[in-house]
DNA sequence: TAGTGTCAGTTGTAGCAACAACTAAAGCGT
DNA sequence: ACGCTTTAGTTGTTGCTACAACTGACACTA
């Protein structure tokens, strides 16, 4: 692999710079502000938003782990923590004994309900109110393009799917 | 802050949903490669790769933090380790008797020639070469208005300004 | 219904990052 | 020349993530 790979054309190169730097950044200032302002970091939010849209605000912890983009273990840790700070429980699942379900509790809504205004306000901030409508567009497109390569079995994808810009 | 925050509409919330998805894949994508491959976390890969742009292969542990988006707690810890490897050596700087100096030995120089094939092979695999032309130039505009956000004293600004679209 | 392989999840360990506290040198005003 | 502030960097601790090893349950075959 790799023995033939050219290197990048300028055009190429500057915008995967900047496509690093906002790798690196990104996660810094969505973590602190939600870590500030909510006690959470911004994978724990997810997790807990990911359950508070789900039905009955309850998911099996593979498919938690699939739209957040967690390994199992990982999952499993922080799913751990937040069960032992009373924002979610656990709970066998009826249907597979070897399932486990998390779900959401009223601690948990609360705090997702506490923490959204103030992380949509980050997220407007720092990227969306940057763009034109055309440059979200783009951006969308962009991310599907990467997307199919970086996740190709589309384990995220009944995450990013849901909000696809063509409804029907 | 953040009190009349409006949520994000849907083509606002899909182009956010697959940068998050990006931003928590692309990173373990380019990790294990490099690690598998070269022994080097991608952090590790780009402190080295700055350096060896660098004049006489040498910056300052200020100058490098910035260009790679580090504090200085975190380059002195990852500058250790890599010294202890023999990849980079530090020595007081001659003007400054504060400051410290990191430069890539030939062992360093040598393990940057021998990652990058393979980085810039995994980076058009998973991003560059799945975009259109247009679509690396749209991405370049984007970049610029987020990090113009994210990164307002330009820090990062004397890496991803160096490489502008726009030479002369 | 016993055996084998796969799946779901947990637990333990090691390594990296964030944060805070600290040292030492430089700049600056008086 | 003396203090005060800022700058540059290191060190120590705590917490999270990745990886590997493990337990227990389902599925399929004979």
């Amino acid at each position: 692999m790799a023995v033939d790979t050219p290197w990048l054309d300028e055009e190429q190169l500057a915008a995967w710079v900047r496509l690093v730097a906002i790798v690196e950044l990104l996660p810094g200032v969505l973590d602190s502000q939600l870590r500030r302002d909510a006690g959470l970091t911004h994978f724990e939010y997810y997790a807990l938003a990911m359950l508070s849209e789900a039905p009955q605000r309850t998911l099996r912890m593979t498919s938690l782990g699939m739209q957040t983009n967690a390994s199992l273990p990982r999952l499993s840790h922080v799913v751990r923590r937040l069960e032992e700070r009373g924002l979610v429980e656990r709970f066998p699942c009826p249907d597979d004994a070897r399932a486990t379900n998390a779900r959401l509790t009223e601690a948990g809504w609360a705090k997702v309900r506490e923490a959204a205004p103030g992380h949509v306000s980050t997220v407007r901030q720092n990227v969306v109110d940057a763009l034109t409508a055309s440059q979200v567009a783009q951006l969308t497109a962009i991310g599907d393009a990467i997307l199919e390569k970086l996740d190709p079995h589309g384990t995220m994808s009944a995450t990013y799917n849901r909000y696809d810009r063509s409804p029907e």
